[in-house]
DNA sequence: AAAAAAC
């Protein structure tokens, strides 16, 4: 079995490396880095959770250990689709650079340039940026990039998704075409295809197949639900929500709830909240102070339930979650995948439950089709869907300012917008208790039987802290995705 | 149809 050692990485790379208690690659480290340290073009087709990132920072840090960088000419560049993976790399350079001097820059929006702009001044080695900022800055003047000579494009496929590849194919030509590149993506779409063709030069292509499908350690589940009338089925399925998630007891030690639309992850954080659980909502719309806070809370275990959009869904190294919750059932089959897939990691146990109205028939049938097997139907916790209609208008009735007015009762819980105040109510208190329900509704059951809720898996809930150095664990190894995902694009077509 | 990302 290859060892870090074999790799020849620099020693104090391996130093590194062996304090964060790593010794094994995983399959795209042992993979790609030996092809990088010779300076090769690398195609890397694997997931998150593969220890991709580390299967590109440190060959680099190697690399670049050697070498000094000059003013407003970074040596390296590091591309990636969303701010928080950005940061992420940013992260992971800094645990393995620990003992070389690297200076690096990240360059990502919603923060200021000023920042950013004086350690672009001083000279950067490696440059972590999302293609905007990045571009912003060139176009500033305040950037060359004609120093680059190790470019690296993460999640390429989900860049594509995201309509960035017109901004990645204009930072290529920006960069000497003597660089070297690397270059990952979960799925080789044709255009993904096309852009490796035309930047990339013999590349060293390693493709990571996925040892086990979704199934093993995640339990699925989706449940069937209609509203009891039209208008009130939003707030049924928030009711249903809760319910299954109490349901969950003691099991669900962190959960991520999945929106399709931002402006319900804010609807169902607010309700959730003001049901008394510990939610806090993650989305593109929120300031970036805000969503790192957030986040960072979830990481440490302060806060238990996080209601996200698709920001959340892919790349995130979030500790492994209990429960993956999609409120909504996502439209694009393999956003589902990406979604569960939070959950079960490091070969923990997870549990995934989704909520599918009619409306979502079709996308739900487009899942199955794509993880080729039914997701077992659940039923509703007892009590759920069928009583308490009018349940939280309050927490619509941010977004629906038209209605505003007409709703007595709206202005109690409107002040607390999407701020997740520091304060101590953290725990999820009993919802008898924390249900600030004066009006006429409560009259509705508060404390459904349970019997016939979902059975709550055995998770071993360990301390999350730990979940980066268990075991023989090698750097973001071991969340588990279905076999096709690891298939290229053609052999997918086949199936 | 929506999410993400630039000011």
């Amino acid at each position: 079995m290859t060892k870090f050692t074999d790799l020849n990485l620099d020693p104090k790379v391996l130093k590194a490396i062996s304090e964060a208690g790593y010794e094994h690659p995983t399959p795209i480290q042992a993979g790609a880095i030996p092809h990088a340290l010779q300076g090769k073009d690398v195609l890397g087709i694997a997931q998150t959770g593969t220890g991709k990132t580390a299967s590109f920072t440190l060959p680099m840090i190697t690399m670049l250990a050697k070498g000094r960088a000059r003013a407003r000419m970074p040596r390296s560049l590091v591309l990636c689709p969303t701010r928080e993976l950005a940061a992420q790399v940013a992260e992971n350079f800094d645990t393995y650079a620990k003992y070389v001097k690297l200076t690096k820059a990240l360059l990502i929006g919603g923060v200021s340039f000023k920042e950013q702009d004086m350690l672009i001044d001083r000279g950067v080695d490696v440059l972590i940026a999302t293609p905007g900022r990045l571009l912003d800055h060139f176009e500033r003047g305040k950037l060359l990039l004609t120093g680059v000579q190790i470019m690296v494009v993460d999640e390429a496929d989900r860049m594509l998704d995201m309509g960035f590849i017109p901004d990645i194919e204009r930072i290529f030509s920006l960069t000497p075409f003597t660089r070297q590149t690397l270059f990952f993506s979960a799925t080789m779409a044709p255009e993904i295809e096309r852009i490796t063709n035309t930047f990339l030069s013999a590349p060293a292509r390693i493709e990571v197949a996925r040892q086990a499908t979704t199934g093993e350690n995640i339990t699925q589940g989706v449940v069937m639900f209609k509203g009891s009338r039209k208008d009130r089925e939003p707030s049924e399925k928030r009711r249903l929500l809760r319910d299954l998630i109490e349901a969950e007891g003691e099991a669900l030690t962190n959960a991520i709830v999945f929106c399709n639309r931002k402006v319900d992850v804010d609807i169902v954080a607010k309700s959730l909240k003001k049901y008394g659980l510990d939610a806090a909502p993650i989305h593109g719309d929120l300031d970036q102070s805000t969503r790192t806070r957030t986040l960072d809370g979830f990481r440490d275990g302060s806060l238990k339930l996080l209601v996200a959009s698709d920001v959340a869904a892919r790349g995130l190294d979030v500790p492994s979650v209990s429960h993956v919750f999609n409120f909504d059932v996502p439209s694009h089959a393999e956003d589902y995948v990406h979604r569960i897939g939070r959950t079960g990691r490091a070969g923990r146990n997870g549990k995934a439950v989704m909520i599918c109205i009619p409306r979502d028939e079709k996308n739900l049938a487009d899942i199955e089709k794509l993880v080729e097997k039914p997701i077992p139907r659940l039923d509703a916790p007892a009590g759920s869907a069928t009583a308490d209609p009018a349940e939280d208008i309050a927490a619509e009735d941010t977004t629906a300012s038209s209605s505003r007015s007409r709703s007595s009762r709206s202005s109690s819980s409107r002040s607390s917008s999407s701020s997740r105040s520091s304060s101590s109510s953290r725990s999820s208190a009993p919802r008898e208790s924390a249900a600030p329900r004066e009006t006429e509704e409560a009259a509705a059951p508060a404390a459904p039987a349970r019997e016939e809720a979902p059975k709550p898996e055995r998770s071993p809930s360990r301390g999350r802290s730990s979940s980066r150095g268990s075991d023989n664990a090698t750097p973001g190894m071991g969340d588990h995705m279905p076999s096709f995902i690891a298939l290229s694009f053609e052999e997918r077509k086949a199936v």
